[in-house]
RNA sequence: GCACCCGUAGCUCAGCUGGAUAGAGUGCUUGACUACGAAUCAAGAGGUCAUAGGUUCGAAUCCUGUCGGGUGCACCA
């Protein structure tokens, strides 16, 4: 039993008793957590909004402490509610019944699966070189996401777009076939070679990428090879396009492998090569003129291009307000590939892709990749697509392109509108001048004066997410050999893993989606404070206090408290109870927290949850002494919340994709 | 020029659809380990919430202007 449900429960008695006796219909009634918890645990200033709204009936002025004395007693006939007091101007604070509560069962939510499906698009790295910091930026927020949304009982399906088309693939196919001179054969050679010495191969592509972008300068010749390039790889059928083919999917894996650490994975691969093949395009276009969403321009500077008119933007002499989609001559740009992406997403489109299975994780769940040929063997596919509602993870620097996708999609259908498309849009990962330098880079004047430096792939100026999780697994591994010297060293290997990843994921989440993070070395790398090592530290020292008790102490516990539940609340009344109760309380919002999450799209709120809830019950934890309680009475209250605690604890650092290690 | 985002403690950031005395982390000063784990805890100092108005019982939060910063606005992806 969560606080959420009693909310809800004193939320419409009191729009009942609103309605029946005062005569006034409360559209919503705001509820909110008092900033103490000698306030009570939940609050209405709902006083107020009645007596504005009985004075434009009546046209009597009503005090609103008066209106909160009459509500009280409605509020106070549950069962579940202790007390109910009158606070300020007319605040009316409900006190739970702490007896009560702790004599409930912990149960977790139920597990009904809401209807329809819901999809996810994140991750999305170009498949050209190794992920840094940033793109993981955006993987950790959708992986999170995901998993706040199916603890909050939804059906998600993870998508993972490769462009495996695209001009940065194209640059790094020019790299190995024009500045390396290697054809497809060389390159598994070097792909083998590079396994042998223990690089990776994105890692490579990395450096290449670089080398590519400086050898264009000075070399006009080389991006005339480029646009060539791009061209053999759309089209397909060729050798440059199964070289352009070996080369993404060598990235693809190394992706997935990094993502694979941070214990971050996905149901589908979708791949531009099929949009284009399997002619999505086109059947969107199609259906664009049918609906006449886009126009053919005659005349004027877009002359012969169809666009998309886009009013919401005022046009000027140099940009348009206008959203060109397919170009003067006949080809397509990236933005209307993706509106006939978006409505494949959304069972839309009418055409669906092939698939073909790519990978299975440890755990028995299947990887699908898209492709153009025709498959036999399609054991245990499941129905990709067709979701009620999309989510793509992007950041904010395309919120424009996007907001043209979910536009033109509610263009294209008026009946789904644009609630079905979501731009899950977060600022940039930068790094701060310092953390540039200390990567080797050597910065202007310019660039040492600002706050920050963007990353750039192009330049190969970035944090490589494999290098920083390799730091923070050595960084922690070094202080749990300090602490566990007697430990075998696999299983400090394990420990040191999973505070990397969970130093990293709370990392990039306790930011807001709309803050610049901009990334510091001693910060990314810190195993104190506002970490996600000290939420890890503190559900290990509340597990290791039950490693000590017996089962039966919990059970006892529970029988304690359902008999004496005058003297639990008692104790609550006095000294001896002090700070308790915040932790318990903290431990039932865990499913308004989720919620909260969803409604908001927004991870942080519930990382912030899992310190803020991590940091009552260290309060708890050094204010009382569990094991050693002689009270029996306190003892049980105690260990029940303690237990509590620690579930919710426990849960919220899952649904953060952090881990609870055994010890640390 | 236009659109979006941001401006809160020395620094980095929270602050939910408007609500009670604006909170954390970090840094600084001090104190607590023969322990249910000090990757911890406690105490102190630190704020004209950029600025000027408006809306109302009530504004860091909503609206408008101003100043300062960021990001977009390709027949690139």
């Amino acid at each position: 039993m969560a606080f959420l449900d009693f909310q809800q429960k004193l939320t419409s008695a009191l729009a009942d008793f609103a309605r029946s006796d005062l005569g006034v219909e409360l559209e919503n009634i705001a509820a909110e957590v008092p900033p103490k918890t000698e306030l009570g645990d939940l609050a209405f200033p709902v006083a107020f909004e009645l007596a504005k709204l009985l004075k434009q009936e009546t046209g009597e002025k009503q005090n609103p402490r008066a209106i909160a004395e009459k509500i009280a007693p409605v509020l106070e006939s549950f069962d579940f509610v202790g007390k109910v007091s009158i606070a300020g101007p007319g605040y009316i604070n409900v006190y739970y019944d702490r007896a009560s509560f702790l004599a409930r069962s912990i149960k977790t939510k139920e597990e009904a699966i809401q209807g329809s499906k819901i999809c996810v698009e994140h991750t999305s790295v170009n498949p050209n070189k190794a992920a840094h910091i940033g793109h993981v930026r955006n993987s950790v927020l959708g992986d999170t996401f995901v998993r706040i949304l199916r603890s909050a009982g939804f059906d998600v399906e993870i998508q993972n777009y490769i462009d495996n088309t695209g001009v940065q693939v194209a640059d790094v196919v020019v790299g190995f076939m024009h500045l390396e001179k290697k054809d497809l054969e060389q390159i598994k050679a070097l792909d083998e070679q590079l396994k042998e010495e223990g690089i990776s191969f994105d890692f490579y592509c990395w450096d290449l990428y670089t080398k590519v972008g400086l050898a264009y300068q000075d070399d006009e010749s080389l991006k005339e090879k480029r646009a060539e390039t791009l061209h053999l790889i759309e089209e397909g059928g060729n050798e440059t396009a199964e070289l352009a083919d070996y080369v993404a999917t060598r990235n693809v894996e190394c992706i997935l492998d990094t993502m694979e650490r941070l214990s971050i994975r996905y149901d589908l691969l979708p791949r531009e090569s099929e949009i284009l093949h399997l002619h999505f395009w086109e059947k969107a276009f199609t259906m664009m003129k049918e609906r006449g969403a886009i126009r053919l321009e005659e005349k004027g500077k877009n002359a012969g291009c169809w666009v998309m008119p886009f009013e919401s933007h005022e046009g000027s002499d140099e940009h348009d307000t206008d959203k060109i989609l397919v170009r003067s001559n006949g080809t397509v740009t990236y933005t209307g590939k993706d509106i006939a992406y978006q409505m494949w997403k959304l069972g839309l489109l009418g055409l669906d892709f092939r698939y073909r299975h790519f990978t299975t994780y440890e755990n028995g769940q299947d990887v699908w990749i898209t492709t153009s040929k025709e498959m036999n063997d399609q054991a245990g596919l499941p129905e990709f697509g067709r979701a009620e509602k999309v989510y793509n993870v992007i950041d904010t620097r395309q919120s424009y392109p996007q907001e043209v996708v979910k536009k033109g999609v509610a263009l294209i259908f008026p009946e789904r509108g644009e609630d079905a498309s979501v731009h899950l849009s977060y600022e940039m990962v930068a790094l701060s001048p310092s953390a540039a330098e200390e990567l080797g880079f050597e910065l202007s004047d310019e660039d040492r004066s600002k706050s920050f430096v963007e990353m750039s792939g192009r330049k190969g100026l970035g944090v490589k997410a494999d290098d920083l999780i390799d730091r923070l697994e050595k960084d922690a591994f070094n202080e749990v050999e300090s602490r566990h010297p007697d430990i075998s060293d696999d299983e400090k290997k394990a420990i040191s893993h999973q505070i990397a990843v969970g130093a990293l994921r709370y990392f990039l989440l306790k930011f807001t989606k709309n803050t610049v993070v901009v990334f510091d070395f001693k910060e990314a790398l810190s195993f104190e404070g506002e970490t996600g090592v000290y939420c890890q530290y503190t559900a290990v020292r509340a597990n290791s206090i039950f490693r000590k008790l017996k089962d039966e102490d919990v059970t006892n516990a529970s029988r304690m408290i359902l008999e004496k539940r005058d003297a639990v609340n008692a104790l609550f009344e006095s000294d001896e109870g002090e700070g308790i109760w915040p932790v318990a309380a903290l431990s039932a919002r865990l499913e308004e927290t989720i919620a909260q999450s969803v409604a908001t799209a927004e991870p942080a709120t519930l990382a912030r949850y899992a310190f803020n809830l991590s940091k009552a019950f260290n309060l708890f934890y050094h204010h009382h002494r569990i094991i050693d309680e002689k009270d029996p009475v306190k003892r049980a209250v105690l260990i029940s919340v303690a237990d509590r605690s620690r579930t919710a604890l426990t849960e919220t650092l899952a649904t953060l994709g952090i881990r609870v290690p055994e010890r640390m």
